[in-house]
DNA sequence: GGGTTGATGTTC
DNA sequence: AACATCAACCCG
């Protein structure tokens, strides 16, 4: 497939990178959506990343390629789907928050058991929801040679260019205030729009 | 619309 | 014990 972004694109610094994915039309095993939601996690001096408590997860910062999928569950229930930044002059995880459904929405309505397309892929767990992505997919490489048929990371068309909004992370009571969040600003399928997070209790 | 609550399991 | 969530439910 051509126009498929490589181990580059994610070779640099993980703000920069969290926002160019906005626009970016993930595809992950036929179905797709438009990246419209994104958030950056450092894996140096940010207390809201996983590889501030969890040796587990610098363990795949050193391990994996550029561009990998780190893939958890979250509140007992919920797996979360986030692409690895390495090898450029700030190493992250980029958390991908939100789609606007492009492909494969009628698999996307069943796997959510949902019926408007608003409601399949406006959360980090609703969009895994809506893929199949579990805990299995941990590790996916999404660049490269060895991406699975059907995936990956396809770049958005000049001209398509969207207005970037940035603002804070949702759900995170460590390193709260930085402005870390990317949004497709104004379009409907965000999980919550710009100006909306409430404060952490 | 907005706020509250309960379901659930992995990690350290 | 904390937790990068969601849907169902209340109230208005």
């Amino acid at each position: 497939m051509f126009f498929m972004l490589t181990a580059k694109f994610f070779q640099r610094d993980v703000l920069i990178v969290a926002r160019d994915l906005i626009g970016v039309e993930l595809h992950w095993r036929g179905c797709s959506g438009i990246i419209v939601e994104t958030e950056a996690y450092a894996v140096e001096g940010d207390e809201a990343c996983h590889t501030a408590s969890r040796p587990s997860a610098r363990e795949f910062v050193r391990t994996q390629p550029p561009g990998a999928a780190y893939v958890y569950l979250n509140y007992g229930m919920y797996w979360l789907f986030n692409l690895l930044v390495k090898d450029g002059p700030r190493d992250g995880l980029i958390l991908i928050r939100a789609l606007e459904p492009v492909g494969g929405i009628a698999k996307m309505k069943r796997r959510r058991g949902k019926e408007r397309v608003k409601d399949l892929c406006s959360g980090p767990g609703k969009l895994a929801m809506a893929l199949g992505i579990t805990g299995a997919d941990h590790g996916t490489p999404m660049c490269g040679r060895s991406v699975p048929v059907g995936t990956g990371l396809r770049l958005p068309r000049a001209g398509s260019s969207h207005n970037v909004s940035a603002d804070v992370r949702v759900g995170i009571s460590k390193a709260a205030k930085h402005p870390w969040r990317f949004l497709a600003h104004g379009n409907p399928h965000v999980s919550v729009p710009h100006g909306k997070v409430k404060s952490p209790r």
